[in-house]
DNA sequence: CGGCAGGGTTCCTTCAGGGAACTCTGGGTG
DNA sequence: CACCCAGAGTTCCCTGAAGGAACCCTGCCG
């Protein structure tokens, strides 16, 4: 595809997508988070080609988001989220709670999140960090931060977030 | 790309891709939402081909993310946020925060949000939308929903979500 | 009436995804 | 010991999408 890389603009989104912006990677997340761990697995369920697959793995293994893990003395591994992958499955969360609201038409979500804390079937909400009330679009104001590529004194609304 | 296309998986992450996954599209969102409205702005800015601006800007109005609204008599428009596509930026606020935490480096975030309730620099943070507490992928059980694919009493843990 | 700017379209080239076949490793079976 | 097998890739060819540059169309403006 020749497509262009993100990593170099200033960008927390560009970046993010430099890591699991490529297609079948939120799926590939997805799989892994739900148990399929294998390279079988995941290429049976998703039906990717492999070389795709292995491309892909081999992406977020260098990115830190999975972690490959022999399980047997043959060259057999599985995947498991790191850290970091697995606070990526929150961005999955948030694509599910969209999907479901926009998408999911008659039929209704195709799954169900059950809450630990208050054992009902939900979906996830963005708050603030700080104050824990609603954070939605229309709710924040925007600024350059300190990693802005906008020399301080110039500019005013960046695109970059 | 060829690429294989997601929407009929039974599947609120594939169907979200569908919408949002290829290439730019994200960025393009982000430009809207930060003021870049027009045709001219968004490819000075992201530095994308015209071709793909132009099917990107139609796929996203097709599907209802965003408007196309015209500002002069003469053949020019606008792109504007639908309600739908307001609430898809919440997704990038969450790659935002995943973006600043793991991806920023010593440079710190690029951008920041000031929460109008609070007044504070901050982020966002997934919560349960039924008791306010905070809803992590470790804090949910996944379970088949009235879309799910799988006939009722057959199978158990599902991959779509 | 010629220029201009916004917003696309057309065309060509290159490279990434799809798909199928092949390989490599090391255990299990007769 | 020879053969088979399954998991996990790798190789190869073909197609189609992204990049990039040039071209076009519309209607105001001097």
């Amino acid at each position: 595809m020749q497509r262009t890389n993100y990593s170099e603009m200033a960008c927390s989104i560009a970046r993010t997508l430099d890591v699991i912006g490529e297609p079948w990677s939120p799926l590939i997340l997805r799989d892994v988070s739900a148990g399929f761990t294998r390279f079988e697995q995941i290429q049976a369920d998703l039906g990717i080609s492999r070389k795709v697959l292995t491309e892909r793995l081999n992406h977020l293994v260098d990115h830190g988001i999975l972690e490959r893990r022999p399980y047997d003395r043959r060259p057999r591994h599985e995947y498991v989220l790191t850290a970091k992958g697995t606070e990526l499955i929150t961005l999955l969360m948030v694509m599910v709670a969209w999907g479901d609201k926009w998408l999911a038409g008659e039929a209704g979500p195709p799954v169900l999140y059950r809450h630990h804390a208050c054992h009902e079937i939900s979906h996830v909400e963005p708050h603030c960090s700080h104050c824990g009330e609603p954070m939605r679009p229309q709710d924040v104001d925007v600024l350059p931060g300190p990693g802005s590529a906008v020399p301080p004194g110039l500019g005013t609304a960046v695109p970059a977030r």
